[in-house]
DNA sequence: ATAATCATGGATGATTTATATCCATGATTC
DNA sequence: GAATCATGGATATAAATCATCCATGATTAT
């Protein structure tokens, strides 16, 4: 089982985008470049995040993503999710419904134990995915960082960013 | 993001033979044809499970599965592990160290938030699953258990069991 | 208006992972 | 010695993921 490496790009973009400053915004090619990761494939992502209502886009000269709410409002749930999709992560293919001893579909009612089991644990992990927002997570990549990668990401931003008119 | 149905194979043949009395083992044959699934491929899981300390093989004639340990020490999240791995879930590639802000490989000590965040919730999850033994499984899969599938199994049970001499 | 910039969407191919089979080997019991 | 069963490796097939390409439409600067 494996998380797609997706889900990391749209992270650290969302972290990107979070800290662009009022209204401004900032191109897909450039998040690319930043990331170093194929720029096709990451704008399928920014895609699927404006979707989710997390990013907004504005097309043309100039334009870019931007948040579509408030940094403390968005978290790491709604990037996973738009990403991933909202599917369990276990499922049940109803094995218990097959070979010598099975009887009638209608007869199994619900989920059994085991799927039980699974989806409250997999409902865990969610919650702590959603303790987690756009906000915070900003802050500690910021404390963590090198000072120089600091200074460049400025520079780099300062290159980069769209400054909103109003 | 998905859990290979192995998984559900393992747990499902992990209950049956919880469900075994005494040291009596079952064959991986049965098992298979019991759920309806590849042998050949489900004996690979249980060899997962033999090697993860879950299940005993017994070779030869009358030979088969049993648990290694009672069911009450068998969590859901033993199986999971055998079969899918102690992998995390969320692998990060270091995509901060690409593209034109990067510096030395050194200056990125430690985990940063995100990666953080992502293990804190896997773990979160493991924990609930830890929760479940393979004996509160087995009680709840009884209890919502249709009655003939209940005394079909026992009849298949019957026909399969290699009862131990001791 | 025209051209440049940028997001969108579908079609397509490559890569990796999961699923499944086959066959040879070795251990154990009858 | 023969039958039964687990083990292990090699290999094939199916599916999901990753990545690219190209055509289209929307917006803004000139
Ligand atoms: S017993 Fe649970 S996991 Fe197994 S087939 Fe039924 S619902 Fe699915
Ligand atoms: S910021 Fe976190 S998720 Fe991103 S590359 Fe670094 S450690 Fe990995």
């Amino acid at each position: 089982m494996k998380l797609g490496e997706g889900v990391e790009w749209a992270a650290h973009c969302a972290i990107i985008v979070a800290g662009l400053a009022g209204r401004s915004t900032i191109p897909g090619k450039a998040l690319a470049e930043y990331h170093g990761v194929s720029e096709t494939y990451l704008l399928k992502h920014l895609k699927a995040l404006v979707t989710a209502g997390i990013l907004e886009s504005v097309p043309g000269p100039r334009g870019g993503y931007r948040l579509a709410r408030d940094a403390a409002e968005i978290t790491l749930l709604d990037i996973v999710e738009a990403i991933d999709g909202k599917q369990p992560v276990f499922r049940c293919t109803e094995i218990r419904q097959r070979g010598p001893t099975a009887v009638e579909a209608c007869a199994y009612r619900g989920p059994c134990g085991i799927n039980r089991a699974m989806l409250s644990a997999e409902a865990a992990w969610r919650l702590a995915l959603a303790e987690h927002t756009l906000a915070s997570l900003a802050a500690g990549v910021a404390i963590s960082a090198d000072p120089r990668v600091i200074s460049r990401t400025g520079e780099w931003l300062a290159r980069n960013e769209r400054k909103s008119a109003s």
